[in-house]
DNA sequence: AACTACGACAACCGCCCCAGA
DNA sequence: ATCTGGGGCGGTTGTCGTAGT
């Protein structure tokens, strides 16, 4: 039995929004405010539009303030390295942009900014390709050599495109957006936020930005995942994949059951991957039912040369969502918060 | 000129969270 | 403690304009 839906989506219009109803909604909303309730809004102004959409439509186009399009450089970066941090979490990252909507920047990233980071990320990975020749070679032959060699070898991330012109650190500087931001990331943690905060930073802010690109998340920042089970991205995926299979705690525990057993939550957690290893050959390992946490893992190991499977983003988007809130703590080691 | 493909953006859908009853 | 309903969010779809053939 699913729940009542929220209006009579009957007597409801839909579609793109004239100017009247701008005109109306706007100049309502001006005088009276929203009410608390949006509702029971349309049928004020007599509306026939749900109150969902009325609101939607404020908040995405008729609010003061909003800025469309013309995205700069340096919001660019932003919400990239805020997508790295953090994941799909748009209002989120909405809120370190103002006048810009997470739904304005929802889009502009599934539109343009995701495409131009794959161009400009398969270029470097054909480049890295022919330097680790060797390296895969042995690695497709045994998984001993690889767990070998995974201790000499550094984990490669997605590079990001930094503005060159600027040092300026992005704001994170804002303490109570912060403060809610971490709150909203991992609910659980006192004011001693500022070691997570400083991490959040180092994530793209380090000494590397020197050298115009970033490697994110090899600042060590989110260099595990668990108090006792962690995960050092410089494993193999061999190892990664082996320790969420013994299941020693229960938070890896629970990512291995979600990848073993669930083609659903496989699904969110190579989600996002496609944009870093290319949409064909997730969609393979989705599809062609490999469901197995060895499977997976094979396929990783084609490439685990070349790039550990990036747990960020949104892999940790999945897996937040799935965890019981007991895990927060966990959430927050996760973004380098104190253990 | 007509058609197609693609990109950009607006809007919808359905789920989850959470406050209040 | 449980239920209900509104708000909020992310994913997806629809629509329109434009470039290419």
């Amino acid at each position: 039995m699913g729940r009542a839906p929220c209006c009579d989506k009957a007597n409801v219009k839909k579609g793109p929004w004239s100017p009247e109803e701008d005109a109306k909604l706007k100049s309502y909303i001006e005088k009276h405010g929203t009410g608390g309730n949006w509702i029971a809004l349309p049928q004020k102004i007599g509306l026939k539009r749900c109150g969902k959409s009325c609101r939607l439509r404020w908040l995405n186009y008729l609010r003061p303030n909003i800025k469309h399009g013309g995205f700069s450089e340096e919001e660019d970066n932003i919400i990239c390295s805020l997508y790295i941090s953090i994941g799909s979490r748009w209002s989120v990252i909405a809120a370190q942009l103002p006048g810009r909507t997470d739904n304005d920047i929802k889009n502009y990233w599934n539109t343009r900014l995701k495409k131009k980071l794959l161009g400009k990320h398969r270029k470097e990975l054909q480049a890295r390709n022919k330097g680790n020749s060797v390296v895969k070679q042995e690695n497709n032959n045994s998984s001993l050599l690889l767990q070998e060699n995974s201790a000499q070898l550094q984990p490669c991330w997605p590079v990001l495109p930094l503005s060159p012109y600027t040092n300026q650190t992005p704001s994170f500087n804002d303490q109570d957006s912060i403060r809610k931001l971490l709150i909203k990331l991992g609910g659980r943690f006192s004011g001693d936020y500022q070691p997570i905060l400083d991490g959040l930073n180092n994530i793209q802010f380090s000494q590397q930005i020197q050298e115009e690109q970033v490697h994110v998340g090899s600042s060590g920042c989110m260099n595990s995942i668990g108090n006792n089970n962690q995960v050092q991205f410089g494993q193999s995926n061999n190892e990664y994949c082996a320790e969420l299979v013994q299941g020693q705690g229960t938070f890896t525990a629970a990512i291995g059951e979600m990848v073993s057993t669930n083609n659903d939550y496989s699904q969110r957690l190579l989600g996002g991957l496609e944009f870093f290893y290319g949409e064909e050959m997730i969609t393979d390992k989705i599809v062609s039912g490999s469901s197995s946490c060895e499977q997976i893992s094979t396929n990783w190991g084609e490439t685990s040369s070349l790039m550990y499977p990036p747990l960020v983003a949104s892999n940790y988007e999945g897996v937040r969502q799935e965890m019981p809130r007991d895990c927060a703590f966990q959430e927050l080691s996760y973004l380098g918060a104190p253990q």
